[in-house]
DNA sequence: TATTGCTTGTTCTCAAATTCACAAACACGG
DNA sequence: CCGTGTTTGTGAATTTGAGAACAAGCAATA
């Protein structure tokens, strides 16, 4: 029998975050329990590996009702250690920086971009309305804002020459975690965890399956 | 002994980008051959997945030297079905859509953006110079758009609520594959594979680990 | 042509993840 | 209070993937 102090599987950790989603928009539509098969349905996996998922967080379920969502919702997020805000500091004002610093998810989800900086200068001083007018500032002036702000999250959207001087930059600022969109494997610490998602690569796997199209279904 | 008629494992597919990627640079600073140990290196893995994965697609490395690198490129690029470009029609005109749009990742690793719709009328209309000038056009238009242009690809960066319609949409007007970054789940025909992207479900993942700080690495 | 050194391709073993299948457990109605 | 129907939690079996280890094979050199 899991209990919450044994190890959750890697597998396991990338699927909470779907369930947490489904779990938040099935509070907003009023439902207050919800079974493995409706939960597994919204989160697009197997009921099965719900169960399986959810029992290493502990037995959080009532056998013959299902899940008490809102009492779930917690437990889910505080295995994810999604307790309050995560400040976020966006390195790289190109254009892959302005999208994300206007795009809404990371707030709404409880990950609030507070700044955005940047090596140009000539950048610098811009303000980004969609982010409550966050200016944009020079990257010497990481450490201070990651200080001063209490900055947990480093997101690279540089260019992928300058990716690397980004994470050190970011490692040195003392950030917890990186999220980067820079096409380069990074060198960073073992105690920061980091991730990288490569827009282009999604669509190379996609053409993949399609050129194989019909014969195979991507594994959701 | 793995031939090219084999079945490609699904974890080797996601890595084969990678690769590719790696190669790409390799040929761009004018190296001839590559080992496996290099190669994984720049791609963030391990040497013996490496020579695993390359397995796969056939026999194309040279004992005591190690792999030719724009013979090798070919043979990924064959694999993944990277066959010249692969056009991209947009879907939805709002922050995601409009940072997508700008940002020239796609066209970079043959994606263009050849065209960008949105149920929105006032939005019909807007010229984006990132994409030489492409214009924002209705989604009704989208089944003639995606037959003239031969368009490949949908993705979807609409809210939550109109991706379904979207993917409804592109379904109906001939894509062959789509990439949704709206965080539901999309009831899509098994015959077009599609992949979503949520960029705070990556965040809440890194947000587990770092919670966990310093225990366990992040799964590469 | 024989030897040496290096790197691939593949086999083998182990670990992780998925899926099945079902007993255990609870709510509810009679 | 008992039986029924439902759903969880979890062993067990299966599939998939990772990594180590090494024989096979090639180039280069003398």
């Amino acid at each position: 029998m899991p209990r919450s102090g044994d190890v959750v599987p890697d597998a396991t950790v990338e699927r909470l975050p779907l369930y947490h989603q489904a779990l938040v928009e099935l509070a907003r539509t009023g439902e207050t329990t919800v079974s493995s098969v409706k939960l597994a349905e919204l989160a697009g996996v197997n009921a099965a590996k719900v169960r399986k998922d959810l029992s290493f967080l502990g037995s959080y379920g009532t056998r013959g009702v299902g899940y008490d969502v809102d009492f779930l919702t917690i437990q889910v997020s505080r295995t994810l250690g999604l307790t309050g805000d995560s400040s976020v500091v966006i390195v790289g004002f190109g254009n892959l920086g302005q999208a994300l610093a206007k795009y809404g998810g990371f707030a709404d989800r409880g990950f609030p971009v507070v700044a955005i900086v940047d090596a140009d200068p000539t950048k610098v001083g811009t303000a980004v309305k969609e982010t409550d007018g966050v200016v944009v500032q020079h990257v010497d002036e990481l450490a201070k804002i990651v200080r001063s702000q209490g900055v947990a999250v480093g997101v690279i959207a540089t260019p992928a020459e300058s990716a690397q001087s980004a994470a050190d930059a970011l490692v040195g600022a003392g950030v917890q975690s990186i999220l980067s969109f820079a096409p380069v494997v990074l060198d960073i610490p073992e105690t920061i965890p980091w991730r990288k998602v490569d827009l282009a690569t999604e669509l190379q796997i996609l053409s993949f399956y399609q050129a194989r199209s019909g014969s195979l279904q991507h594994p959701a």
